[in-house]
DNA sequence: GATAAATAATTGCCTTGACAACTATTGCTG
DNA sequence: CAGCAATAGTTGTCAAGGCAATTATTTATC
């Protein structure tokens, strides 16, 4: 049931429009068997802040590469549910820190797994060397797309 | 300024998503360039339809794993700007088909240009066989994902 | 040290897409 | 052939995200 190269097109941007929707929609699903009701941005949000403590709003948006203005009604939500406080830095009266609450660091914990077993599922019945092939090629496809036309 | 696989931790997800994105923000800037107020989609279904030939609204959305409902107003806005008509289907009063005005069949053949331009880009400094590899190492993920979990 | 430019976060507005409900028509099954 | 399920397309409703404008604060400049 496996596609081959030889007999079709290369259509590299439905390809990738396709594995981007599957690996949102499989992390999503993964999470809610496991009793989570996140939303993908939400699950990388979270992530984030688990792996590099706490930070700015600006600064997770730029790390997400998301909207700042989404982000802010983001992290609304979260910390409603008491997964973060927005802290104010002392130091900069404009900025926050973000910091997830216990409840939150708990939660990063169990969502973590949920990831990293769509991530084993999706590099199935591939090599280390093939992983790192795949690694290397698309980040020269994502270097060549980022120069300015 | 690429990125070394050996010490950056493989995030196929993100990659996955920031390619995405850039092959978007790429054709939505090369057809505005070339003079055409286009959006994604409905690049992508004018160019389904030109490649293919006439279709019902149905399999246009199942072409393009794109919502039917979505479809439906994405349909009115191209049919708006004269690039296709709704036929109805004389054997089957429920269905329509699609199919472009010469005014859209002109812009097909304009806009495909811009799609090869960015799909070059994207490949550029890639062997024949590193484009193959990827593809195939791609297809593989895909249909990893695609399995019922 | 006053003023202008830059930055941080938020808000409003708008577009896109997902999903379910709805209508019209067709096909199936007894 | 009557009734019922399936299908085609559309619509309403909602959530997510992009973008520009806004407010508050800080930094740079003269």
């Amino acid at each position: 049931m496996s596609v081959n190269p030889a007999t079709t097109p290369f259509q590299l941007c439905s390809l990738i429009g396709r594995i981007r929707n599957e690996l949102h929609a499989n992390i999503e699903q993964e999470l809610t068997r496991q009793g989570f009701e996140l939303g993908f941005t939400q699950y990388v949000a979270l992530k984030k802040l688990g792996t590099e403590g706490p930070m700015t709003p600006g600064e997770l948006a730029r790390l997400l590469h998301h909207n700042p203005g989404a982000l802010t009604r983001l992290l609304d939500k979260l910390e409603q549910q008491n997964y973060l406080r927005r802290v104010p830095d002392p130091a900069d009266r404009r900025a926050l820190r973000i910091e997830l609450t216990p409840s939150g660091r708990t939660l990063w914990k169990r969502i973590n797994a949920c990831g990293e077993r769509v991530a084993q599922r999706a590099l199935d019945h591939s090599t280390d060397k093939e992983r790192t092939q795949l690694q290397t090629l698309l980040n020269r496809v994502l270097e060549n797309l980022r120069q300015p036309a």
